[in-house]
DNA sequence: CGCGTTTGCCAACACTCGTTGGCTAGACTC
DNA sequence: GAGTCTAGCCAACGAGTGTTGGCAAACGCG
């Protein structure tokens, strides 16, 4: 039972509507009638086709952040270019903001979020300074302020976030984003786990 | 039908019960029944006390960041204690955390986090700075680095995060909100609303 | 053409949810 | 101490959920 290319073009409209649900609503509210009316097709054929609610989801929550090669930038602008590349990356491609608006209250989203920085975020930074003792802890710091501005920008829309343009959210959180990822660990801020 | 104090016992059980569900769960997730069984009482209970799920919410998710003067402190140090504070409010009140558990998927606990920023931090930053254009940009960069910490550390449990000391957390974030609140806005990061 | 497979739709199941009304027992008032 | 109001519990309703099975039509292959 096999699926054939005839089905393909339904199977990609389940998808796309997913998606846009699940980003909009999260994962309990968006329900898997309102995915298929979205996408002109029966509830029934959205488990043939993707099992249960739960696979649905996991298929549309996989992110990758696609981060560039870090030490390649000028060791000045590493920040600035982080911060580009992430509100670049979560404008165009709504699967960070499916599975922020689900993380809060499921934990198999929170994990894959977990692994998202840790997995992703935490290599290149320890690439980045070669200490990698201390980049998990760095990456924890980047994401609380990149995450922080996904969060206030696009899902809880804070009206004075919504407003600045994107070239102001970077030049006022990159300075941020920099220190985080190389800068000097401030007094009582230590970054490994020594005594 | 006014209430007596004989249900007081039993009314004060219901919220506290909701405040744990909510704040654990978020919205959707905490049911009327699981509330109701914590507290040890009947669901129809919490519907006469309290009318429907949604009021019973809102009273759950009253939330004050009681902030102190920022004036009062050196000016140098004012990121240090409002890091310091925020944190502190929320480690011993977990409305913030009821909020932001919901936020994420509903509007009215948008809403309401809209306003703390906008009524409650906004304010104060005026008070601060003397410039009244510039504080709600302020107030909303502060909050994307805030409730990025809450979101992390709170929340989504990021290890790195949550293994980080208090002390720790507020001599890395500190800086930060201390630039937002008061610091220079950055080339191309203009604060106000002129051309 | 003929046959097996796939697609799509309909109806229904089993369950959980918030919410409602009615009943009993107890507490308070006069 | 009789009458009135309240607290609490039980059962049930109606709506909405994810999920399942069956059936008719369309397709692809021999």
């Amino acid at each position: 039972m096999a699926f054939t290319d005839r089905s393909l073009p339904a199977r990609e409209a389940i998808l796309d509507a997913a998606r846009a649900r699940f980003a909009a609503d999260g994962y309990d509210r968006a329900t898997v009638r309102a995915i298929a009316a979205d996408a002109g097709i029966d509830p029934s054929m959205v488990m043939r086709y993707f099992g249960s609610k739960r696979q649905l989801f996991a298929r549309t929550a996989e992110f990758d952040l696609r981060l560039p090669d870090l030490t390649a930038a000028p060791r000045q602008e590493i920040g600035h270019a982080l911060a580009t590349h992430l509100l670049d990356r979560w404008e165009d491609d709504n699967g960070l903001q499916i599975l922020l608006r689900t993380a809060t209250t499921d934990d198999d989203a929170a994990e894959r979020m977990r692994s998202i920085f840790a997995g992703q975020l935490a290599p290149q930074i320890a690439a980045l300074t070669g200490d990698r003792a201390s980049a998990a802890t760095r990456a924890g710091l980047v994401a609380t302020q990149a995450l922080g501005v996904a969060l206030c920008r696009y899902v809880l829309r804070l009206p004075p976030v919504v407003a600045m343009s994107r070239a102001e959210v970077v030049a006022w959180i990159a300075p941020t984003i920099q220190r985080y990822l190389v800068g000097k660990p401030p007094d009582g801020g230590r970054v490994d786990t020594g005594p």
